[in-house]
DNA sequence: TTGAAAGCGTTACCAA
DNA sequence: TTGGTAACGCTTTCAA
């Protein structure tokens, strides 16, 4: 069913139904209503790739995210939210998730391939994976859009302020009292892992905490890597009283080990997570954390691509702050406790 | 950049570009040879809306998934495995998230996006709430799938053998010697939720146990409604010795609202989940769950989605079965308990 | 206000 | 083996 089949039985040229399905005003109503009765009657569509091809615009974004392994509900939300804020506005979301584990090249390939589908833009949301990327961002020749990238790159990216949500957290910790902090500090292969790290070192610095190396344990940002970290921290001849994670999966998978050794989390270790997942308020006890919410980011990602596409003026430089939120997974350190529980 | 510059450069027809980039073999090598240059010096990437229109096959499927609300990871990997069955296929996903919450016609809207921009079949995963897609299915024209649906339609539904694993899981439950098995229900207006519920009375006659209606919450299917149903069990005269739940989510939350209570599970109340996220294992204690996999599930719907496509022979009737998969969430009933704590 | 016709970037048929 | 040309379904300019 094609325009031309809805013009013959509306008795009117195909340049008419066109006016119509696109609510040109200077088609006669009689006439449009008409067209109308036979386009909902033979419940026709018009062809949007044909619309696209025409028109010179394909109103697809593409989005760009990293596996999501292990079940991790972060980039879930990023696309929902971002899918969302693109169909507002009219577009439609190609996606592709970089698989960066097996194949560092392949986020060239998902770009390449959103290009063949004449995206407008490109968002991708990886957080520091992007890294093969390297001077050709640029070429792509399409308005793109970064988060928290360590490109040299003409596009926006928008900054994520890990430090702001790292300091807060450090400073309740040495409130309680704590001063031997621990992390599970993530793979440091990757970019986003390495600015969380960062953002924890510059926190510690800010706080006046002397920073001790042999308090880190870099691990999976799992469930199990979280597990094997702590693991590892409490074989320590003096582990940290506290302890940071690179994200919320980790952290509870510390919980778990922690538990698994008959320590309570708050009581005998303090435990503080990243990226506030909903699950941390159902977690026990529930897991304090750093706030990274997908939802705000996935859209300022859109507005800011969107932007770019739209070309209305300079790029907008873009923040995004996290920041701290208390529950109940800290309290003091125990008196004169190494971390080790006494029997 | 398109095929006649490319043409014009090489000095050659657009035919013969067109033949060089779908690798025709009948081209000159030489000629291949220049043509490829020119294409990889400029960048050259062809048109894949254009080559849709002429070729008449967009090579694109929809995949309609349920609103991920509440963070839950189970639909993030039913994206992320059927994009990647698909992209090995050569095939573009085109993602829509069925708001049915706030509007039941959604699907029908997203149906309709995605018949305009040509896709060649379409996946609906939403387990059963694409209610709104009744007697419509077979109009749109369109290979499609559905799962665990409750439609009459033509179009292949992958069942899901929920009742498999909900047997299991109530004879564990026996053999531990509960009798008074409750149930977080998850709304009964789902109707994914109805056939959980309906297997679990299903699972109870087959195991030749007494259904009692009164140990049945029906609440969200949410980390939230699961603390809110558990509440309400736990407020009966004669509360539950085990309770199963609609899914996974939802037995955190419980765990959540019997920890606040002082009761343990598994010593004082026995839990049961069901999805089998990956975060059962990390919860304390680890959830006894029943398995339902979305990766499996995923690429089971898009194979078949496939086939339809292909139009090769009758549709396959496919079934996914469920199973138990056994934690720490259980243990024999408290003696004489009543369920609550004895203090 | 309407219609004819050119064009969007590609494929595919037919003739050479 | 190659090139010319008519499609694919739509939009948009130009004339009427």
């Amino acid at each position: 069913m094609n325009i031309r089949e809805i013009a013959l039985k509306a008795g009117v040229s195909r340049s008419t139904v066109s006016r119509v399905i696109n609510d040109v005003t200077t088609v006669d109503p009689k006439l449009a209503r008409r067209v109308k009765a036979v386009i909902d009657e033979v419940g026709y569509r018009p062809n949007y790739q044909a619309q696209a091809l025409a028109r010179g615009r394909s109103h697809t974004v593409g989005l760009i995210v990293s596996e999501i392994s292990g079940g991790n509900p972060f980039f879930a939300e990023i696309i929902l939210y971002f899918e969302r804020a693109a169909v507002e506005k009219g577009f439609e979301v190609l996606i592709s998730f970089a698989d960066i584990e097996t194949d560092p090249e392949h986020v060239v390939a998902c770009v390449n391939r959103m290009r063949e589908r004449q995206v407008e833009g490109i968002a991708v949301l990886t957080f520091g994976m992007e890294e093969s990327l390297e001077g050709k961002t640029d070429s792509v020749g399409l308005p793109m859009v970064f988060a928290g990238a360590e490109l040299k790159t003409q596009a926006p990216n928008i900054e994520i302020n890990y430090l702001a949500g790292m300091r807060d957290a450090v400073k309740h910790l040495m409130d309680f009292g704590h001063t031997r902090i621990g992390y599970l500090s993530g793979r440091q292969t990757w970019s986003s892992m390495r600015t969380r790290y960062d953002a924890l070192r510059k926190a510690m610095k800010l706080n006046k905490l002397a920073f001790d190396k042999e308090l880190v344990a870099e691990c999976d940002h799992t469930l199990e890597g979280g597990a094997e970290g702590m693991a590892k921290l409490l074989s320590l001849p003096k582990p940290p009283t506290a302890v940071l994670c690179c994200n919320d999966m980790a952290a509870i998978g510390a919980m778990k080990t922690l538990h698994a050794r008959g320590l309570e989390v708050a009581k005998d270790i303090s435990l503080i997570g990243f990226d506030d997942l909903s699950v941390c308020a159902f977690v026990q006890p529930p897991l304090t954390s750093i706030r990274f919410s997908p939802r705000e980011l996935a859209t300022l990602a859109f507005d800011t691509l969107l932007h770019g596409i739209q070309g209305t003026g300079d790029k907008l430089p873009q923040q995004y702050r996290t920041h701290f939120v208390l529950r109940e997974s800290t309290g003091s350190p125990r008196s004169g406790s190494t971390g080790t529980k006494k029997r």
